[in-house]
DNA sequence: TATACTTATTGTAACAATTACAAACTAAGA
DNA sequence: TCTTAGTTTGTAATTGTTACAATAAGTATA
């Protein structure tokens, strides 16, 4: 799974022309493998023996281009710093009034939710839905031509 | 509108033992009548004529104050600083798994969901929903009874 | 392989948001 | 009014993040 998905990352980035470092390998490897959401600097901790010369400026470029190639998303809760997390593909749907069209769509980073939504009620989360409705391009596009 | 709610936040500040004073009043009252979703700079800066000794950590101890009494929501968006957002009632809702008992809960900000999602499918969105599922407090006791 | 060129990494300094702290002050009840 | 605990203020300290310049390392070409 983790394979696979550095894998794609790593091609992503190549076809975008950015160039693969170890630096940049370790990162992403270590972000892709981690199930919580590391901050910048649990990543520089995790590197530190890998790479014992790493700057924490490295962590934070990388992370900069992977979030503007797409690979990453950074994610900010109450605390004081950004967490980053590889982007899977989780989705919700969109769904029209109209003609009932389903689209997905990529969000990711509602956990905060979650875990607020504990915090306040005490419950033990387990998942969450949601759905936005709306209506398409096409009925929208139809709505003003009978008008 | 306004006054409404700042009656009521005052009242909860009271019951809580949590003194008046102009700066929250001021503060309060700010944040109730923005209809933006007001940084603690910004904050400081629109009451600085108003209160030209007040100090920014009045602002931000204020702002914790009222976000421990529930009546302010500290919103994290990808930008440096946090925004400040009064609590209305919107809400949804969190679902016990296992007895079905539904605990309302407040939290606003999904608004920047509903503009991405547009943004990417290009629907015109209309509205939302979400629930938050789990394991509620009672429950999580007597399974570990049961057990 | 050698060379040139471009991009990445490092280390450090700078920055900006937030918090800690101590001294001065003040709201609110007796 | 008096008292006292809670507040405000100003400033210093902290922390996450970024800017920058020098150094290093990939990559393409011959």
């Amino acid at each position: 799974m983790t394979e696979v998905h550095l894998r794609d990352a790593l091609d992503t980035l190549k076809s975008t022309g950015v160039r693969i470092t170890p630096q940049r390998h370790a990162i992403l490897e270590f972000i892709i493998q981690s199930m919580s959401h590391p901050t910048a600097d649990d990543i520089y901790k995790a590197l530190e023996s890998k790479f014992p010369s790493m700057s924490v400026a490295t962590v934070y470029n990388n992370l900069r281009v992977f979030r503007e190639a797409g690979l990453v998303k950074e994610l900010t809760f109450g605390d004081s710093s950004s967490r980053f997390d590889f982007i899977t593909n989780d989705h919700y749907h969109m769904i029209c009034n109209s003609c009932g069209k389903i689209v997905d769509f990529h969000y990711p980073g509602l956990d905060e939710v979650e875990h607020l939504a504990s915090h306040l009620t005490g419950f033990e989360v387990s998942s969450h839905r949601m759905e936005i409705y709306g209506t398409c391009p096409t009925c929208k596009e139809q709505a003003t031509k009978v008008q």
